[in-house]
Parts: structure tokens; sequence; C-alpha cells
DNA sequence: GAGTCATGTGAGAGCGCTCTCACGAGCATC
DNA sequence: GATGCTCGTGAGAGCGCTCTCACATGACTC
């Protein structure tokens, strides 16, 4: 198709002016009901959609809201579904607000200035950033200048940020304590990034549990890979050959885990016991199904974007996580 | 957020008209070398960014590209790491361009007309459709409206729409050749959904080879789902229990698969090889690692993301696919 | 010294839309 | 019948930009 109907069309046919077309489209209560139905017809017959840059122009709205992955989130991107998730739940919502999703990984190099200049200028109604470091400054500056931020996951630095968490400390010490219950003496962890609040926070929950019940915590540290949870188990096992139990930061990483494990011939739950985190699809696969703690992702995504879209809503937001018992700490 | 400077304070800045400020920040060259320095010193002392809204309103070019995921793969989307390949490579590629990527996932019901109005009015400057089915209406329905059209994987029907797409067939035939070169006699098949192209290929991939070789061919259907992989590999050892070979038409298949020999107490590759395809993350850490099709889908996102930006180039892409041996085709 | 030409610059139109404001019609009030 | 409403409608400005066109300048030709 060409020449697209312009709203001057529509008026024409329409027989009225372009104001009272322009309220016919933007849904005006104030029209009379015939000539709000010959407009109908006319944009019916026409095939018109409102030209969204014209639109902008005058509202100062882009319609449309950017979800940003830093670049650490983007390296893992392809191989941990939880962003698709979010991603997903994003998409939803936003659907439903019958607006935009500009999507933007940003890359190693400074790309982020791309960003802060895209999202400074009104070509975005808000900025979801998918915050991984929790000392990303990007949303710090976008929230200064002025634009809607939310953020994926809590900001380490405590302010006045808005943001959807899930609950990684609740959840670490629901798992940790299942282990503890299922009478596992020696429980180890893998614990991911120091730099990432997830990390942090699930490490954090392991330490609460164990120092209540009086075990002794064995700590080793990966980035969240399948290959650094393979590591990891291989040192934690150096370290104390006889633990029985591990509780890993994320199934990435006890994926890894578990095949360590099955390498230096330990049965799993039998000699050690394993408790994941995140229950992406492949957890339930694993040989055995791993026992892990569930997050919902969609649900964190719809979050975000129903918080970006409603700037008043300033309420950090936290979401339960579930600990989904599985063959990996079935009881010995 | 503080008014944001327009062209044509800046213009006032630098003592020039806005005409010729806006020459500077597009780049033309006919504007005399200090000129074009004081337009330049004005940018960037009030930090001006050009409105996009404006510039597309008279260019009548959006300045962006929307990536769509028709519902199929939608559903998929979180635990096939492909898409996030794809994503990755269009998204540098856009980047480079500097345009913006817009992200449409399509539910289930009818949210494709909105693709469709979205894409016909002049938002985007092309379209991205990763078909999943190669009978998507909606590549066709937005060529004919004159957008810019390229689809990821080939269309089932032939005709004029550009494509980028693996080489399904060909990965397909190096793997199940791989496998008689092992000498494996009864080799199997777990063919993907045969209403999507990349499931036709790769068994048509597959019957080649063994019609060539005079070898019998025994094929289960899946749906590209590890559930699926389990459950065909669960009816191939029912309809030929001596079978000594597996092609599977995606890793997340043969995921399942590989789960339901261990639980049938065949060894792989002892008693059963097994070959994947794609080359997911996982299939390196699968018990035993698989051998795989690798198919590089971030190239795929970067040679679509260049072909929608040029509409001249109208070729088809077949991208090379590579076998990767692993353990689970070891010589028995 | 008049004519030609390339070159750089500015004036101004106009992209398609929203929104303010003014206005006329209809109705109730006094 | 004059006044004051409300309600629906149209005229018109203007969002920030690009681009065409006309014009000014200076270099060059004959």
């Amino acid at each position: 198709m060409r020449a697209r109907p312009t709203l001057e069309k529509v008026a024409a046919r329409a027989g009225v002016s372009r104001a009272t077309a322009s309220r016919v489209v933007n849904g005006s209560t104030r029209v009379a009901p015939r000539i709000r139905e010959a407009v109908n017809r006319a944009v019916e017959e026409l095939g018109y959609v409102p030209n969204q840059a014209a639109r902008s122009l005058v509202t100062q709205r882009a319609d449309s809201i950017a979800l940003v992955f830093p670049e650490p989130a983007t390296r893992v991107f392809s191989d941990d579904p939880t962003f698709a998730g979010i991603i997903r739940g994003v998409s939803l919502e936003i659907e439903e607000a019958d607006k935009q999703l500009v999507l933007m990984l940003t890359g190693p190099d400074g790309s982020y200035q791309r960003v802060e200049r895209y999202a400074t200028n009104g070509h975005v109604d808000g900025v979801i950033v998918a915050s991984m470091h929790g000392t990303d400054p990007l949303p710090g500056i976008l929230t200064r200048r002025g634009v809607p931020v939310v953020c994926g996951g809590r900001p380490s630095v405590p302010g006045d940020l808005r943001y959807v968490d899930m609950d990684n400390a609740g959840g670490a010490e629901r798992a940790v304590r299942h282990l503890v219950e299922r009478g596992r003496r020696r429980i180890a962890t893998i614990a991911g990034p120091q730099d990432m609040i997830a990390g942090i926070d699930r490490l954090a929950g392991y330490r609460d549990v164990l120092r209540d019940s009086d075990h002794r915590s064995i700590v080793a540290v990966g980035d969240f890979t399948r290959e650094s949870g393979a590591i990891a188990m291989r040192q934690l096992l150096a370290d104390d050959p006889d633990l029985d139990a591990v509780f890993v930061a994320n199934d990435l990483m006890a994926l890894g885990a578990l095949r360590t494990l099955g390498r230096a011939g330990r049965a799993v739950p039998g000699d050690v016991a394993v408790v994941g985190f995140d229950d992406i699809p492949a957890a339930a696969y694993a040989e055995p199904p791993l026992t892990t703690v569930r997050q919902p992702t969609v649900e964190m995504g719809r979050r975000l974007a129903r918080m970006v879209l409603d700037p008043e809503d300033r309420a950090p937001v936290v979401l339960p996580t579930e600990l989904v018992v599985r063959e990996s700490t079935r009881r010995s």
C-alpha cells in the first residue's frame, strides 16, 4: 500500500473536521453518536491507522518503552531462560497497554551511552533495566534525567530507584532448610557472583540458615555458568570430601555440579543432595531431576512493565519464590 | 527533565539558521568547516539529540525495524537458545546501523493483526519474521503492502519472499552419514514437526542418506520439546529394540531422548549413538556430551538484519551448518 | 568588466497530528 | 425574551524537523 490515508482524508470522507475525526479516533465521549459512527466507518473503509510519529511529536509521548539488558546480562542471555521469561512478561503487559517494546542489548563497549541518549530524548516513555550488577549507573542517570525507570533486581545501593525483585534470600533459606530437614550434615554452597544482588542474597540466605542450625558453611563461588558450576563443585569436593549436600545458586551451575559429581562417582542424591535455583526447564530434565527454587520470571516481566507505565507506583515489589522438590534431594 | 534543546536552539547558539544546523547534524559535506565546528560545539554544549518523531514525520522513515516471533516460536522461546542467538545477531547489526529494534511476540490470539497494522503504517522500516511454519501468511501480506520483509527460515511456499535459512538438509545429511561411517546399522530418527521447514528439511536429509546407503529408516515425530523427544524415543525403542543410533532433529529433543535411553538401560554411545541438531550450550554438557550439528544463530540474526535494511538484496541466503563430534557417537 | 558558475546559506513550507479556544445551538432559568 | 449554561464542533496554531528553492558570495572565464 503506497499512500496511507491521513486524518484529513478520514475527516473529509466523514464530512467532519479533522478535530472531530481526531476525537473519535482517540475515543473522546463528547462526540454525537451518529458522527462518531460516520467517522468510524470512514476509518474502516480507508484502513486508516494513526501516524505515530506525528502523534508523538505533539503529545510528547512515544508509546513505547525500552527493555535494556546491560552487557553482563547479554552475555548470559543465550543460555539462561530467565531472561526469556522476563521478556515474555514485559511483552504481554506492554501489548495490553497497546505500546511497543524496544529491546536494547548493550554491547561490551560504551554502547550504553547509546541507551542513555536514546532514552533521555523522548523516544521512549520509560525504561526497564534488567540490572545484573546492582551497581549499574544507568538507572540512576536516567532517573535523574526524568525518565521513568524500573530495575529488574534490587539495586545494591539503597536509594530511591524503583525495582521488582525475586525473594532470593527467602528462596535460598527454604532450600537450605530443606536440606537440613532431610538430615544432611555437611551442606556446601556454590554461590553466584558477589557483585550481583541475586548472588549476594542467595548466599546470605544460605548463611543465615546454617548459622541458626549450627552447621558449618562451605562456600565456593561461580559466575552462574554451567562451566563455573562444574569447576566450583570440583573445588568443593577437594575442600571437603565428606560433604553430603550442595545448595547451588542457580540451575545452570547446578547442572555443571551434577556433571562433576557424576564423574567423581558420587551418587545424587545417595551421596550428595543438590538443590538449584531458578527452575529452568532443564532442571526437571536433569539426571536426576533437580530440586530447585522456582522464580516467577514472566510475572516479574509483567510487574516491571506495569510499574514503568505508572510513574506514581514507587513501592518496590519482591516476588515470592517457591521450593520445587524433585529427585536430587530425595531422602537417602 | 529540563526541556530538551531543539535544533532551533542549537542554530541560535551557533549563530546560523536551522537549515544549516540540520545539515551539520545530518553530516552534509557542503558546510564550511568553521560553521560546522560552531554547530557541533553548540550541539555538544546543549546536549542536543534530534527528536526522532519529528524527523520521522518528514522523512517518512522510522529508523527502527521490527523482529516478530509468531506464536509458535513464542511458545518455545523460553527454552530454546536459538532464538536468543538470533535476537543477539539482529541487535548487533541494527545497532551498527544506528536503528532501533522493536520486538513483537505475538500471542495465541489474533494479536498478529496488531503486527500488521503496526508494520503497514510506517512505524517501522522493515520486518523480520522468525517464521516457524513456512506457511505463515504475515510475510506475504506485509510484502504485498510494500513493507520490506525477511523471513528467518525458508518459507514452505516457494515465492518471492526473501529469506535467510540454515542448511538444515545438509547438516542432517552430514550427521547421518557420520553415524553410517561409525558403523551404525539401524539408524532411527526423531523428526521435528512436519509443518515447520526445519523439521521437514532435517528429515529429508536423513532420508536421503539412508536411501543411498541402503539402511532402513525408522521415524518418530516430535515437536522440538524435550518432553516430546523423550516420548518419541520410547516409541522408537518399542518399534525397534535393536536400533543402535538415533538422529534427533534438535538438541532439546535429543536431551529428552538421552534421558529415555538412560532409563531404559541403554548405554550411550555403547548401545545407541545419538546425534542432535542446533548445538545449544546444554548439548556439550549432556551426559554423555552430545554430538550435534551447529548452526550459526547469531550470524543468522546479522544476515536477517542486513537483508531487511537493504531492500535491493533479494538473494536468499543459506548458512552453512557444521557437525560437532562429541562423546555420544564415539566409536563403540 | 560583464557573464557564468559552483558553493554555501537562509527562508519557509509542510510532514500528520493534538489540543486550545471560540463559537453556535439548544436548553433551562429568571 | 434576555441571560447563562452545557454540549458538540471547527478553525487554527504549532510540535521539531527536513528539504526545496532562492539568494548571496566569490572565483573564474572570455
